[in-house]
RNA sequence: GCCCGGAUGGCGGAAUCGGCAGACGCGGAGGCCUCAAAAGCCUUUACUCGAAAGGGUGUGUGGGUUCAAGUCCCACUCCGGGCACCA
């Protein structure tokens, strides 16, 4: 495309400049109002790609635009260098994944500035940094102390793809790993765990004040799970000073009560099961073991398969309520790690308790009174109680209120709390993260390595294989040392913590990189803290933005963070995806358009344009034939500009008219329109408004009759710095153009419409018929009701339509529209 | 199964409050420029009847509220996403 000036050598010199005066950099006692806007800390993956044009772009009119508005602006960048595919990649090339990650960090720099991205480059971090790990190594250690990280054995999720442990964030719904696909199996290990469910009630109520999008809220709102239920005890019928503990969010259906259910892994069960149950109930116990996470739960619709999947045991319990002795059931359909690992079944009202009742025949007894229309099984919802002794007649909440004052009384029953979030894995037996500042002693036990030996970097001679072993594991110069506090020969921990600690407190670090010592100065991070805005990608709706809200709680109670705001992201904006033939454009798939071949036909500012006009900024965009042309057509917009900003074919008249005035209310107009598009994440309408008012210019300036001279100056000077934000280069080099010596395009102010421009002085209002528009005419936006039906039943073409026809009725909504019935 | 989104020309998508549906762009058609082409510029472009003037229809489907519905209410269809034995 031949284009009027040479968009490589423009957009490069502006990206030095940029980079070269540090425009973007800012210091922390700027008085100036702060803004902090970040995007999700990337993983360096080689040169950019679509996925990053798009969210760099936004980030980056954020930064621009913000700070047009006179703010300083924190706009930082880094890397989340440690992670498994570059560990695999080092392991097929046979090299080490830092000379691998570290040229890939060099490309993602260097793409995200040609870009045109700015930012504070003296802030830049990244996770393999020994200086970011010793700090990453040193808060494990205050989770340590302060009990909020221990070390236990579970059953835990092992990705045999990925040769390590999984957090349970880190498998999908069925069964498998998010990372490789693999299927997920469970395996008994002891780890190294962070409570997390510590701050489940504060990570569940804090989220209401959040501006984030509703969508990501209730997918963290659902991940925690939070259920209020009671907790109680159901003697056993033969021996009742023993008893089986279970726990329920429904205390008021207690006399529905018809059996109970543990879970295979449940201590009590060898001791309530029966001889004659045994055999049974031991095969049912062993496939549950043998069975993968996924196997388990994938036959979730009741029906045939269920017979297999629960056993009597032989024994019996006393429902508290009736007194009753009911059957115990063993089945896998109830959790040994979740609650107390034990229910009482209420088929009448539990559904996943009515399709075990309904196969193995157990009595089934209402005591909600379904709706008059109900069909179906279990009856979930609201309702009056029947057969329920002293809680008949009352609604559910009030039953829940009485049942619980009840069981407190009777059968040791305490309101309790349930969460569904479990405490955070974070060992990893892999290579390529930050070691785990453990040394294991005979005689000491588990001691941490102290803080003036941090950080604990691994050796560069580490053999890295697939056998799932720790790699570090089998480097004995590593492993053996000796104990801190004895000095007797000792074992390092050799697995690594899972990248997401890493990604949990970067953007603190990157709000305070100087001070000497610390990670931050919490009074230094206090000025930029909370992140005023957040931008990504909504796969980390759950993992990293639980985890990092997580880690900065606990560190302001260790004392770490004394003094900031107790959430990490203020404002979040979550961009949509790159699609491609349906399928996400991603690099695994290897379905993906590299950026680089735009950048010299349109160039940064063109793919930037596309991306910004593409659609919704949170909505997925699809990449199709038309996509290319779009993006010819945003260049050719550039072009355009370019051509008018010169006076190419422009004629000129030397009063200001009546057509000058319309020129500059468009432009006026534009202005306010821009402005209102920014501050709500709506670019697309923004650049569509920037090509409007460009087409109502450009028309005038080309007409015969022409445009005033200083009416086309400030209307491109105006057009200009809307578009500064988004198509930076082109937009600072026609600046430079036109205003040789003065102050550079971004650093002016971001302009405000002309109030007495944007107001119009004559407005159309259409006149209807039965509500079809059969007139449009030009008023005074001032006019009265009466003015407005008189003005409309005089005009010709509503008097032609109205024919001889009665008038029932005029309604008249000045200056908009008159609407006549007839 | 449950919970959220969404459905508008040939295409991507506009439409603060219920008040001109289709902004802007892509594509198409026609023209100017040119020896010719590319680029650029201009005009036109929801569908439909009509030579025109002018009319009719139209925002997934079916109802409803209203002077007036893409927008509000009810039912449904399809698409996308999330959750899915958590008691």
């Amino acid at each position: 495309m031949a284009r009027p000036f040479d968009v490589t050598s423009v957009e490069a010199k502006w990206q030095a400049r940029w980079l070269d005066e540090g425009t973007y950099e800012v210091d922390n006692d700027d008085v100036r109002e702060r803004y902090y806007v970040l995007c999700m800390y990337p993983y360096p993956s080689g040169a950019a790609h679509q996925g990053h044009v798009r969210n760099y772009t936004m980030g980056d009119l954020v930064v621009r635009y913000q700070t047009m508005l006179g703010k300083a602006v924190l706009s930082p960048i880094g890397f989340d260098s440690f992670g498994l595919p570059a560990e695999n990649a080092a392991i097929k090339a046979g090299s080490h994944p830092r000379l691998f990650t570290e040229a890939r960090m060099q490309e993602l720099s260097s793409s995200l500035r040609r870009l045109g991205a700015v930012y504070d480059w003296r802030r830049e971090v990244f996770s393999h940094d020994p200086e970011y790990m010793r700090w990453s190594q040193t808060f494990f250690l205050a989770l340590l102390k302060a009990g909020l990280a221990y070390r236990a054995e579970a059953p835990v999720n092992w990705c045999p793809g990925c040769l390590t442990v999984l957090a349970n964030e880190q498998v999908l719904a069925d069964g498998t790993c998010e990372r490789s696909g693999d299927l997920v199996i469970r395996k008994d290990l002891e780890q190294w765990f962070f409570k997390i469910t510590d701050y489940a009630d504060e990570l569940l109520d804090d989220l209401n004040g959040l501006d984030w999008p509703e969508r990501v809220k209730t997918m963290q709102r659902n991940w925690i799970g939070r259920s209020e239920g009671v907790e109680f005890d159901l003697p056993l019928a033969d021996d009742p000073s023993r008893a089986l503990r279970i726990f329920t969010t429904r205390p008021d259906t207690g006399f529905g009560v018809t059996y109970a259910v543990i879970a295979p892994e449940h201590p009590l069960l060898a001791h309530l099961t029966t001889d004659e149950q045994r055999d049974q109930v031991h095969e049912l116990v062993e496939r549950a073991k043998s069975e993968s996470e996924l196997e388990r739960t994938a036959s979730s619709e009741a029906g045939p398969g269920l017979e297999k999947r629960g056993a009597f045991t032989g024994s019996f319990v006393l429902n508290p309520f009736t007194n009753e002795k009911v059957p115990v059931y063993v089945a896998d359909y109830v959790l040994g790690s979740y609650g107390t690992g034990a229910i009482m079944a209420v088929p009448a009202e539990d559904e996943r308790d009515y399709a075990f009742a309904t196969v193995y025949e157990l009595p089934i007894v209402r005591t909600i009174q379904p709706p008059a229309d109900f069909e179906g099984g279990a009856y979930a919802g609201d309702g009056v109680h029947i057969n329920s002794g002293f809680l008949d007649g009352l609604d559910v909440v009030a039953g829940k209120k009485k049942a619980t004052e009840y069981l407190e009384r009777e059968a040791n029953g305490v309101a309790t709390v349930n969460y569904r979030l479990r405490d955070w894995l974070v060992s990893r037996q892999r290579f390529w993260g930050c070691p785990i500042p453990i040394v294991y002693c005979e005689k000491d036990g588990i001691v941490p390595v102290p803080l003036d030996q941090l950080p604990v970097l691994a050796p560069d001679d580490v053999a890295m294989d697939e056998s799932g072993q720790s790699p570090l594991a089998t480097h004995d110069e590593f492993r053996h040392t000796t104990c801190p506090r004895c000095g007797e020969p000792a074992v390092r921990e050799t697995d690594t913590m899972d990248t997401f600690t890493d990604s949990s407190w970067y953007f603190l670090r990157f709000a305070d990189p100087f001070t000497p010592d610390k990670a931050f100065d919490p009074a230094q991070a206090a000025k930029w803290m909370p992140v005023d805005q957040y931008i990504g990608g909504v796969e980390h709706a759950i993992l990293h933005l639980l985890y990092a809200r997580f880690y900065l709680k606990a560190l302001i109670d260790l004392g770490i963070a004394s003094g900031l705001p107790r959430e990490p992201f203020a404002r979040l904006f979550t961009q949509g995806m790159l699609r491609i033939d349906g399928a996400k454009m991603s690099k695994s798939k290897g379905n993906q358009i590299a950026p680089e071949k735009y950048y010299e036909t349109v160039g940064a500012d063109g793919l930037r344009l596309f991306h910004l006009f593409a659609g919704p900024p949170a909505d997925d965009v699809d990449w199709s034939e038309q996509t290319e042309e779009i993006i010819e057509g945003c260049g050719r917009f550039l072009d355009r500009l370019y051509r008018l900003s010169e006076y190419a074919e422009v004629n000129f008249h030397d009063a200001a008219d009546e057509s000058d005035l319309q020129v500059r209310r468009a432009v006026h107009r534009a202005v306010a329109t821009v402005t209102g598009c920014f501050d709500r994440w709506m670019y697309n309408i923004a650049v569509a408004e920037v090509m409007s008012v460009f087409n109502t210019v450009s028309k005038q300036a080309r007409s015969e009759h022409g445009i005033q001279r200083a009416t086309l100056d400030e209307a491109i000077d105006l057009m200009l710095t809307l578009l500064a934000p988004m198509a930076p280069h082109v937009s600072a080099e026609l600046w430079e153009r036109r205003h040789p010596g003065a102050t550079s395009l971004h650093h002016q102010n971001w302009p405000v419409a002309d109030s007495a421009l944007t107001v119009t002085d004559t407005l159309t209002m259409i006149v209807q018929i039965n509500g079809k528009v059969r007139a449009r005419i030009e008023v005074d936006p001032g006019l009265s009701e009466d003015e407005a039906q008189r003005l409309a039943l005089a005009d010709q073409s509503v008097i032609r339509a109205l024919g001889d026809a009665p008038i029932k009725r005029v309604i008249a909504k000045p200056p908009r529209m008159v609407n006549i019935i007839i």
